[in-house]
DNA sequence: TAAATAGTGTCTATAAGACAATATATG
DNA sequence: CATATATTGTCTTATAGACACTATTTA
């Protein structure tokens, strides 16, 4: 019976090698909300546009291989990357037995610009998130993935990602939360869910007219 | 610089066999739900017990390899494998750098019998969920994604997996719910929540004593 | 004071949850 | 009829969303 020669495998001191192995990628959806648009980072490639990513190294994490990748191909540091889907169809790279793991990462806007800077060799192309087409193999379905994920978190925290800095107004907030939903949201509707969760503080940022808005920062969760 | 080393390496035509590869694994929470307990299946191993599970082979996806691994393992067909997370740390399993991709199966309680016939060789040890301790090194948070993955999706839909047949009561249905969500829901609520979600038969199925309940199938959806 | 933005009070429609009443079976 | 289970009606309370009102600033 197979299972008895498969468990007998298994149990060896070196089954691995008798095993043909995948080459193992990440690739890596870096979003980001800018002038009110929900923005990701695309490189060229000769078919077109995709995402940054890399192959794994041994003795590295998934993680790990993402945080290189973006470093080397986008100057980007200090993120958290979340896990999002192993991408595995046979034959979905030409170059062999490829999978992906496909992950998310989010950059505050106010760091973008000293992004651009980071990476001196390579133009950080930012990209309006809804009108990326034309994404080599299911890069555009990651893309998909990574919005909603992104969206699901929203729509339960104030600002999970810390897309704003430690000071914000609400108003502020609504807007990067109706830029993440892709719709409009009702104000005091809105101040009511978020009031809870976050920290008045005393002071106050002046608009160009009309009474100054009160800074918030984050509760202690 | 690194960045441009590691470009002219992806555009070439064969650089999978410059990088050391990981071994790829997937390891499989079963579920199901019987006489009111959460159940999951383990097999035994050298350290104690732990999830089917075995390694990815060449030309295969990761749902065909968790299928096969159902099949000789534990007698397990027709099921629908759900990804979940890549446990990915270098040093989780002695044998070398393997990665495992966790994955959810639910099967019908009505099949179970069966299952235990299929696998002739091989008990097919059922454990309630909840009690499931000393699992083989990662395994018992694979368990609990399980389950959560579980719980959020009867937290929206009637029965996404199919775990009733195809004709059910909404106390059957009750029941199920609370099993996975682990604490007593309200009957009147719940029936509401329900109802539009299911269409009513003509049939009855009549208890040892009492008014016979009404018999539902799903929608159409 | 006029205009603009920030923040709050209140009303209504809807949904959740608990409780009670009704319906239909067995013995 | 007594009892047990199924099913529905209704009441209370909480929440969502819309609207309008008040507050505070600049010009």
């Amino acid at each position: 019976m197979s299972a008895n020669r498969d468990s007998a495998q298994k149990r060896a001191s070196a089954p691995l090698t008798d095993f043909e192995r995948p080459s193992v990628a990440v690739d890596t959806a870096v979003l980001t909300v800018a002038d009110g648009a929900l923005c990701v980072v695309l490189v060229p490639n000769a078919e077109g546009w995709r995402l940054p990513g890399t192959f794994v190294h041994a003795g590295e994490t998934l993680a790990l291989a993402v945080l290189r990748s973006l470093r080397q191909k986008a100057g980007i540091e200090g993120v958290h990357p979340r896990q999002l889907h192993v991408f595995d169809a046979p034959h979905r790279d030409d170059r062999g037995w490829v999978m992906s793991v496909a992950h998310l990462v989010t950059v505050p806007a106010a760091s973008v610009a000293d992004t651009v800077l980071a990476g001196s060799t390579v133009l950080t192309p930012w990209h309006d998130a809804h009108d990326a087409h034309d994404l080599v193999c299911d890069h555009a379905q990651i893309l998909r993935m990574a919005v909603e994920t992104l969206r699901q978190s929203y729509r339960t925290h104030a600002d999970p990602d810390r897309l704003l800095g430690t000071e914000f107004t609400l108003y502020e907030l609504l807007r990067l939360h109706e830029t993440i939903a892709g719709e409009r949201l009702g104000k005091d509707t809105f101040r009511r869910h978020m009031r809870d969760q976050l920290v008045e503080t005393d002071s106050h940022r002046p608009g160009v007219v009309g009474k100054p808005a009160t800074l918030f920062r984050h509760g202690s969760s």
